[in-house]
RNA sequence: GCCCGGAUGGCGGAAUUGGCAGACGCAACGGACUCAAAAUCCGUCGCCCUCUAAAGGCGUGGGGGUUCGAGUCCCCCUCCGGGCACCA
């Protein structure tokens, strides 16, 4: 079964492993009652043309160890690969020489697939999916109409980032300090029709969920950062001469309601044109317009300062009857909360920028409790602080007063206590070729309402249908049958964005423009004669879906790649559940992982998945740099090639030194040279098997016997080994093998069977030196077969132990003492010890600290001598 | 600005609950083997003082503290990395 080679030829070793495991489909993971199941899952690779590189073989190595590891446990391991295909580096790529995208994909899927071959991971392949294939892509366009059936998705015109070199329109999270991310254009606004999902009516539960998850604990602090709840209030107030209108505002420190001086709206703030005086039209006119030009980052940048203008209204304060100017400035969000605020300049910082600017009063009513003067903004709340010049208030905590307003408010109908989060809906439409297409059409409102009764809730229709404008004309989406799935994308010549903002997708008439049958979603182009009465005109829609859609789902699919009447089975879900463990970069910390589990708790609500969470466990592993320190870029040519070092030093090396490298979570640097130092171990795990001939080396000879230090060293290896695989801590799992092997080699003797048990333990992180030395020691069927080791506490047991002894927390010499030495007998023989007794010469043992198994600390009097 | 994480020899790192700082590896140096080299093996390898040694002193970014004892805990500071950034 193994090669004959006599030295560590790794290149004809790791191929005819790699082959071995091919022909035996020892990776193929089928269902087991009997065992329990381990679903390992990596994060999806979106498959570049530029193959793989080592953050990728980092991944891979981290959970490849992991699943060989658990199998050998007798777990029954899944452990799959897929690919997230759909994207714009292929499409530009199309666009570029005209390839069509799923020509790409399949190639540079097949690099991918080699280059992973090559690296010896132990996926399954028979259960690949990819996002772009249609047998895939149905079941998200079944996912998106389940979330649009139940209200979750909507249309809306809202200005969104364009970006006119990549002639697209790009999410908030695309760009990076007013640049796109991508190729560093800069972008615009631009309004634009667009579906969005109402990920904020999940808010609370994406939230909630959080603190169960075994996930790193920045993370899940900076999705809940990302969800941005906050706890205040609701408050309208009366405006000045529009009798029955009010102002709505949020505010967290309602208690601070006294010292309002003014108040400001967002620029794009609805009541804005009301109330705004003839005399002051021309000047608010003019900022709005001001606003609106400005980008994100403009509007943002702290540093530029506050800028407003009075709108000449006034709001009337509920509490004291104050009249309170009202201003325009774009330091109020329309987006966030009412898109109005209360300003409170002498609380907050602010607004208290802002009275400084335009000389607002400042009207202090918080101070400490002891009513020491404090310098304004103060912004302090909680019980150490009181209310001042607040009428009926003052005297209170701010928490008090922020329950004694609710309430007050609550009564009169123009208030309550409210939550807001900073979490917004989910923009999830592109105006790309390279996406999945929306299985919806646009028609009349009067062929939806015809559409629907006689569909007679077959349909996936929300309750309160989706509407939009095209053209002047009012259109309803109407959603495809769900035996229409998959709407497949057309085939198109020319993948150009069309610069209008629309996709490629809204050239080709034929697709777009159609006679629509609603009961079977058949289509038929419009230029064409309707085929029969129940067939309607109608419009597909443009839009595509984003990249996170396919990978919003994938881990469920995994389960049952090739269902054709589920997107999974309950059977397959029942089995293999969600992942155990689920590895990938820190960079999908928010989005990615919110998405997928909003997705998720969707499907979850449906009954379609077991379990309201996708990832219980989650890991992240560390940046590996360049050489310099420096992030791997090829501007900087500092990319090192696993390609290379596959053939020069061997997969199982490369996979070794990645995970010797240092812990597995910290950002490290490549250091080339360091490779040598585990190959070296390699090599010498060779010769101590083999001999020059390639036959079992004679210190292994049948009889041989191991010292009694060998077979404790070997049982504390196999703990250490075990423990660092299920904590992510490989660096030490492979120090404590090079120690187990530095002894083996100095040992005259060792027993075939500890040989074995060592090659077992290196098997999950060096499988193909691994298996082959074990079948040259006679080891049967495939060393991944054989059951983990399990170490025999009584093998671990000592007689002696090294005690340090310490005087006045000083080292001062070290002794050879029996296991069960009391404490007695050990200050005994400390104080008898030649190397000690000097330092307790004629001083009393004031204080004796003994810690068993470790050290003795005798505390004797400093001598108190004026000088040194 | 706010929230996290980090800083240990020439280098990557180890020390998981306060108990021998520097495991393991790289690099370097000395020796053995060799005609020679490579490979391999044996050894040295934090800094200072010292002819060498013995012995000692110092030492985990900096400063202070708690403790018999601090890389580890507490306070302050510096630098590096990540995230958020007018969210009321």
């Amino acid at each position: 079964m193994a090669t004959n080679s006599k030295d560590y030829d790794f290149r004809q070793i790791e191929a005819h492993w790699q082959s071995f495991w091919e022909k035996n489909q020892s990776f193929k993971a089928v269902a087991d009652p009997t065992r329990p199941k381990y679903y390992i899952l990596d994060m999806f690779p979106y498959p570049s043309g530029a193959g793989l590189h080592l953050g990728h073989c980092e991944n891979y190595a981290i959970t490849d160890i992991m699943a060989r590891y658990q199998r050998a446990r007798g777990r029954n391991v899944l452990y799959p690969i897929g690919w997230d295909a759909f994207g714009l580096p292929t499409e530009n790529y199309a666009v570029k020489t005209g390839r069509h995208p799923a020509d790409v994909t399949r190639e540079n899927v097949a690099t991918f697939r080699r280059q992973l071959k090559s690296f010896g991971v132990s996926y399954d392949f028979g259960r690949e999916v990819d996002t772009t294939d249609p047998k895939y892509f149905r079941w998200t366009q079944w996912i998106w109409l389940q979330l649009f059936k139940r209200g979750l998705a909507y249309v809306e015109e809202k200005p969104v980032w364009w970006c006119p070199a990549l002639g697209t329109v790009l999410a908030n999270e695309e760009i990076i300090d007013g640049k796109s991310e991508v190729g560093k254009h800069p972008v615009e606004r631009r309004p634009l029709r667009q579906w969005v999902l109402r990920i904020t009516a999940y808010a609370d539960r994406l939230l909630a969920g959080l603190p169960a998850l075994d996930w790193p604990d920045s993370t899940k602090r900076m999705q809940a950062a990302w969800i941005g709840r906050s706890e205040g209030s609701e408050v309208e107030f009366d405006l000045e001469g529009h009798p029955g209108l009010r102002l709505k505002v949020f505010t967290t420190r309602v208690d601070t309601l006294f010292g309002a001086t003014y108040m400001v709206v967002a620029p794009e703030h609805a009541l804005v044109p009301q109330l705004t005086l003839p005399a002051q039209k021309p000047a608010v006119a003019a900022y709005i317009r001001t606003a609106a030009g400005k980008s994100d980052l403009e509007r943002t940048d702290l540093a530029k300062g506050k800028s407003g203008v009075f709108t000449g209204a006034y709001a009337i304060n509920p509490v004291n009857g104050a009249r309170l100017p009202v201003w325009v400035a774009d330091y109020v969000l329309a987006s966030y909360g009412t898109g109005a605020i209360m300003a409170v300049p002498a609380h907050d910082e602010r607004d208290f920028e802002f009275a400084q600017e335009y000389k607002l009063p400042v009207i202090q009513v918080i101070a400490p409790k002891d009513g020491q003067p404090v310098e304004l903004p103060f912004c302090t709340k909680g019980t150490e602080v009181r209310l001042i010049n607040s009428g009926d208030c003052t005297g209170l905590t701010p928490p008090k007063a922020k329950e004694q307003l609710d309430r007050r408010f609550e009564g009169e109908g123009r208030g309550r206590g409210a939550v807001q989060f900073k979490l917004r809906d989910w923009l999830f439409s592109r105006q790309r070729y390279w996406g999945e297409p929306f299985p919806i059409v646009w028609v009349s409102e009067e062929d939806y309402a015809t559409a629907v009764r006689l569909g007679d809730g077959t349909l996936s229709t929300p309750d309160e249908a989706v509407s939009c404008v095209i053209d002047g004309v009012r259109r309803m989406a109407l959603p495809l049958p769900e035996s229409a799935l998959p709407l497949r994308l057309p085939i198109v010549t020319n993948y150009q964005p069309t610069g209008t903002g629309e996709s490629p997708l809204a050239t080709i008439t034929e697709w777009l423009e159609i006679w629509y049958q609603p009961a079977s979603g058949s289509a038929v182009p419009a230029s064409q004669p309707p085929p029969g009465a129940d067939w309607i005109l109608a419009r597909r829609e443009t839009n595509t879906m984003p990249q996170w859609a396919g990978s919003c789902w994938y881990y469920l699919r995994f389960t049952d790649p090739t269902n054709d009447t589920a997107l999974a089975s309950p059977e397959a879900l029942g089995t293999w559940g969600m992942p155990d463990i689920y590895v990938g970069g820190a960079e999908h910390a928010v989005l990615h992982l919110l998405y997928a589990r909003f997705w998720h708790m969707v499907l979850f609500d449906l009954g379609v998945v077991p379990a309201e969470e996708p990832f219980r466990r989650l890991f992240h592993q560390g940046i590996i740099l360049g050489e310099d320190g420096e992030k791997m870029s090829k501007s900087r040519g500092n990319v090192a090639n696993p390609d290379d070092f596959i053939s020069s030093h061997g997969t199982d090396t490369l996979r070794l030194y990645l995970m010797f490298l240092g812990p597995l979570e910290a950002m490290k640097p490549w250091n080339p040279r360091g490779i040598e130092g585990v190959h070296r171990f390699l090599q010498k795990v060779w010769r101590e098997c083999l001999d020059l001939e390639g036959g079992v080396n004679p210190k292994l000879a049948d009889g041989a016997v191991d010292a009694p230090e060998t077979l404790r060293l070997l049982h504390e290896t196999i703990k250490k080994v075990s423990e660092d695989i299920e904590g992510l801590r490989y660096n030490t799992a492979i120090s404590q093998m090079m120690i187990l092997t530095n002894a083996l080699q100095k040992a005259p003797q060792v027993s075939r069977g500890t040989m074995r048990t060592f090659l077992q333990l290196l098997a999950p992180f060096a499988p193909h030196i691994a298996e082959e030395l074990w079948a040259r020691l006679g080891g049967a069927a495939s060393v991944m077969t054989a059951p983990w080791p399990v170490h025999d506490p009584a093998r671990l047991a000592v007689t002696e132990f090294k005690l340090v002894v310490q005087v006045n927390g000083k080292h001062r010499g070290e002794l050879l003492v029996p296991a069960d030495i009391t404490e007695a007998g050990a200050v005994a023989l400390a104080t008898a010890n030649a190397k000690v007794a000097p330092f307790l010469a004629g001083k009393p043992v004031k204080r004796v600290v003994y810690v068993p198994r470790k050290i003795l600390n005798l505390v004797v009097e400093v001598p108190t001598t004026g000088n040194l």
